[in-house]
DNA sequence: TACCATATTATGGCCTACCAAGATTATGCA
DNA sequence: TGCATAATCTTGGTAGGCCATAATATGGTA
């Protein structure tokens, strides 16, 4: 009652993670990171082991990146880290594409410069890690711009469907941005996205979000054949 | 050996789902059919004499309904069925169209009458569903419409992500379905969808789609407010 | 030696029982 | 009546065990 009287608005944000959330993200974390490879098998008590929890909390942790689709799951065989081929990294490219069009259209509609200036922020900021050569922050400040949009027009279902199908692409991201030229052609292409923006120009927005994703996506189907992308 | 030696072509489809899988359609149906209400709590304990399976099965399906947007978790406090409030079922309205209006393009854009037919097929079933006041057909037929759609062009990962969207607005769709006029526009307006289809009119396909989306959504919002739609 | 049938092992699916901690409700006393 | 304390409910988490199946090892026989 008192508490609520006085509002939330200062509440201390609980930090009381769930053991299962915990380990949730260690183990989500371990597959992007690589230190378990596609195709490795998950043997439950080995990473209940690994963890120090009870298999209890493995096997939801399991189910849960199995329905995120980082775990497949063989009958009779159990969880391995799931695969993913040319034509589904493809498909996700494409969702993608669709999505981030669809929140840069509704960014440019809303004509509120505000956002476009958030958006240069974390332009900016990938620009800096690019200069560093800090490709993790490359990364999170790619996750960032991209929040921005689609929260800046509180589309967060469909942030959502994007981060779920990203994870799964993730080591696809870590490969593209350290491409030849990509350091320069990433942030110009973005900042396009966001020139559309300012100007109100929706389908312009539109375009361009989707050319980024493409192009990207191009590299991606370069990468995992092999070659390295002509440019 | 000799089996494999044999071919898998008359292997038996395994009709053995797990006892958790058989739990999650369960309690998923449960949910969709409004055995389950929205707030409603979902006692571990009451599920487990319910579904008489144990908690660990209980546990990890509540967690995978959790992932699908059925089930939220609150904290100290436990499960309970989701709430849908207006913004969100409007967001994923939004989402399918930008979906089904890219798989719309793409099937025009493929040129091969053969889609256009089997639209044409569960087109007709639903105007059948609808003459005999089968409701659920009409819903499993429209599915099934849309299933075609993004088979078609080979797209099971944007199927996937619409699918998921979709049982979180079942009750929705079930309400939007029967009102006023809906068994003579919602055919039609699918009907411009293949029309343009077989026409290899990709933008027109992309339009018609995303307007037959659009107005189910208005639909929706109108129901949702209380008051029948106005038509 | 080659081969087949039988243990053994590894592992997932599933269960019961238990404890701790937080929230809620009941209870009893001043 | 009002408040503090106790009982209860429920989830988070643990431990350990049972069973079925698949893969692997083992050993005996032709």
């Amino acid at each position: 009652m008192t508490d609520d009287a006085h509002g939330t608005a200062i509440r201390v944000e609980r930090p009381a993670k769930t053991l299962r959330e915990l380990a949730l993200d260690k183990v989500r974390e371990a597959i992007l990171n690589g230190y378990f490879r596609p195709g490795d098998r998950l043997v439950e008590r080995d990473l209940c082991a690994q963890l120090g929890v009870s298999r209890t909390i493995v096997r939801e942790v399991l189910r849960h990146l199995e329905s995120e689709g980082l775990v497949a799951n063989l009958p009779n065989k159990g969880p391995i880290v799931a695969q993913l081929n040319h034509d589904e990294a493809k498909q996700i490219y494409e969702i993608r594409g669709a999505l981030e069009g669809m929140a840069a259209r509704l960014c440019a509609e809303q004509r509120n410069p505000a956002i476009a200036d958030a958006l240069d922020k974390s332009l900016e900021d990938i620009r800096n890690s690019y200069r560093d050569k800090d490709m993790a922050g490359v990364l999170a400040h790619t996750s960032s711009f991209y929040q921005t949009l689609f929260s800046m027009v509180d589309r967060h279902i469909a942030w959502g469907v994007v981060n779920l199908l990203t994870v799964r692409i993730n080591h696809l991201r870590s490969m593209t941005i350290k491409t030849q030229n990509r350091d320069v052609q990433g942030p110009v292409q973005m900042a396009r996205i966001v020139d559309a923006i300012r100007r109100g120009d929706g389908e312009g927005a539109y375009q361009a979000a989707m050319q980024h994703v493409a192009s990207a996506s191009a590299i991606a189907q370069a990468v995992l054949s092999g070659r390295q992308p002509i440019d």
